[in-house]
DNA sequence: GCCAACGTTGGC
DNA sequence: GCCAACGTTGGC
């Protein structure tokens, strides 16, 4: 495969599913159960040594966690296949899997997480689609500039005031 | 728990 | 191929 610039990207999950401390401890989990078009496509393009904004979804209060990399590149879900996966999909053929997963292996947990309301009120961060409103994209491209922005970022608040 | 935003489905 | 209805996401 040729090539390219390390890219980087945010990934979302409820952490009552999956959280930062849950990849922490198995170090590597495959993202199954996407099943939105746009973030499979994202997913199709990651390649290994890709980083990613680990962010915890739907809890109080959301925001980015930790980071992630990418440790396996795109490959059919299985979960797709098996009927008594709540992910099953009837219409998706083996001989043509409609859906992937990548592989995600951990690397950095937030001392503390950055919460979405603090990266909203960072104005160089206004572009990024997670601040966005209605943003629900589970899968979704970042700038090497606002992945920048967003670890300098954990890591001054960790920093005693 | 509410509901706005948005993706998908299916009737026509 | 349009678009209303429906289901889901996810912040609040």
């Amino acid at each position: 495969m040729a090539k390219r610039a390390r890219a980087y990207w945010l990934m979302k999950t409820e952490p009552e599913a999956f959280s930062i401390e849950d990849l922490e401890r198995k170090k590597r989990e495959a993202w199954d159960g996407v099943r939105n078009y746009m973030a499979r496509n994202y997913m199709r393009e990651m390649q290994v040594g890709d980083l990613v904004l680990f962010y915890h979804s739907n809890a109080a209060p959301p925001g980015v966690a930790g980071v992630s990399e990418i440790v396996a590149e795109a490959h059919p879900d299985p979960t797709q296949f098996e009927p008594k996966s709540k992910y099953y999909d009837p219409k998706s053929k083996p001989a043509e899997p409609r859906w992937s997963l990548v592989d995600v292996g951990f690397v950095e947990r937030f001392a503390q997480l950055l919460p979405l309301d603090v990266l909203k009120a960072e104005p160089s961060l206004s572009d990024m689609v997670v601040v966005q409103k209605g943003s629900r994209l589970s899968v979704q491209p970042v700038t090497k500039e606002q992945f920048k922005t967003v670890l300098a970022m954990a890591k001054a608040k960790t920093k005693v005031r």
